[in-house]
DNA sequence: TGCCAACATTGCGCTAGCGCAATGTTTCTT
DNA sequence: AAGAAACATTGCGCTAGCGCAATGTTGGCA
């Protein structure tokens, strides 16, 4: 076998037993995550045998806000949401992370403690190492380095947009940006439209546009009325996207990438 | 003069003559910044010497939201605000820059847009790269790609404090956050307090909180009478950390720094 | 297959805070 | 020093959307 080869240990919530569960080589996608990107096969592969394989059930987390960020994470399979929480209890959703995604970049470049939860929605595996090794790596390969500020970048342009709409949008539009953001980063194209392909709960979108789960249900039965969008079990499916686009939009463009 | 000394070009707008105005000489502290962190002195000479000087005067525009991002900036001198518009016309405040600040670092390590308009508050002196040379230099040392690295994830971290906070918290607390953060990040020690020694509207607050300038005018009221905060002509002393404190913490010690 | 727990929907009353207007105050300009 | 322009304050009515409750629906598990 050419393909790096790991194998993933497994450790039972249930019976605190280490099993071994995959190998990297069952996900040939990952290669490639933006994380990669223009980087040499050889030191891809080099970097997936050095993180250390996590498995994780779903409801369990993979790390608390507040815990010293220790470590850095890539995504193999699975689904995590980073969810924040504040004194009060009350939650935001900060991402939702599909397959190839990065988890607590944030944390490698600065002594910090996880600003966010990160709750395995679905059974995940997980690449892990310390934020030291990795840091290291990035200054061994520059190229590296700037994919990981490209994502870190992106990710604080989102947030910018976020603030702009909870600060200014009603609640309609804000749900619409988060739906289309979902799309945009996790969206597969179907014959019906756009899957979000993702278990989300109206409580789950109210958290990614700041509102209730009240709010949200009512907003997202509107739009569904309007055959924007339709559903089945905890799945949204972007039906009218140029429209969903139209009632969102606030600069030209911004989600071009989803209108063919 | 040992220390390296560039003539400061200033486009007058009145005139629209350039005249020589400042040398770099003139800003001794600016080798106190976050982005000069651990750098050899020799480096920073060089980056100081590498940058083109802008002179921009009270009201005059930095660049524009949506324009491409083609440069960064270092602040020598002034105040600088980061300022983002919706459609309808809606603003918010995402930062308020002090001399020593970095602007639009974003655009380095991604071909983007700027996603806020720089407006000088104050008459400025800025530094100035291309996005190129800047990375050049990143990748050339790379601990000026981790201090680079660093104030974004810093910046990233405080917006999605602010999205927890839209998201979740009556006004009156996030406006004593939006305080909070001006006073940890330009705050300066007086004995009546600390004084937030920017130039600021209510609708600046307003902007930086998440409400309008009414409700922003009303909560400071509040806050005056209750003797925590006192202002003369657009500024802010905080007489009562403390207590601004406990009306806003979320977690331990987030405002530690300022609690003497 | 049927049960239970989690999730979704909808109705209804209530209030935080928005939006506008009127007035007062400060700051800048000449 | 006077006038204008920008900024701040306060009052008041109104509504978006929150909070709670009751009911319906879905999906996972025995």
């Amino acid at each position: 076998m050419d393909d790096p080869v790991r194998q993933i240990m497994w450790a039972s919530q249930l019976t605190g037993e280490w099993v071994t569960a995959h190998l990297v080589s069952d996900f040939p996608n990952i290669k490639q995550a933006q994380l990669f990107n223009s980087l040499t096969s050889e030191f891809v592969d080099q970097l997936l045998l050095t993180g250390k394989n996590v498995y994780l059930p779903t409801g369990a987390f993979l790390f608390h806000q507040q815990d010293p960020a220790s470590h850095c994470y890539l995504l193999l399979d699975g689904q995590i949401k980073l969810e924040s929480t504040n004194r009060g209890g009350d939650q935001v959703s900060v991402q939702q992370v599909a397959p190839g995604g990065m988890i607590a970049l944030l944390g490698v470049f600065q002594k910090t403690k996880y600003p966010v939860s990160a709750l395995a929605i679905l059974d995940c595996v997980v690449l892990s190492w310390t934020v030291d090794d990795f840091q290291n790596f990035c200054v061994e390969v520059p190229q590296l380095h700037i994919n990981s500020t490209q994502i870190l970048t992106m990710r604080s342009q989102e947030f910018q947009s976020r603030i702009l709409e909870l600060s200014t949008e009603k609640v309609e539009r804000r749900v619409a940006h988060a739906l289309l953001r979902l799309a945009q980063h996790l969206g597969k194209r179907i014959q019906s439209g756009v899957l979000i392909d993702l278990r989300l709960t109206r409580q789950d979108i109210a958290e990614l546009s700041g509102t209730t789960q009240f709010t949200a249900s009512r907003t997202l039965s509107r739009l569904q009325n309007a055959g924007i969008i339709a559903g089945t079990k905890h799945q949204i499916i972007i039906q009218d996207i140029h429209q969903l686009v139209d009632l969102a939009e606030d600069f030209p463009n911004k989600y071009r990438s989803l209108l063919d």
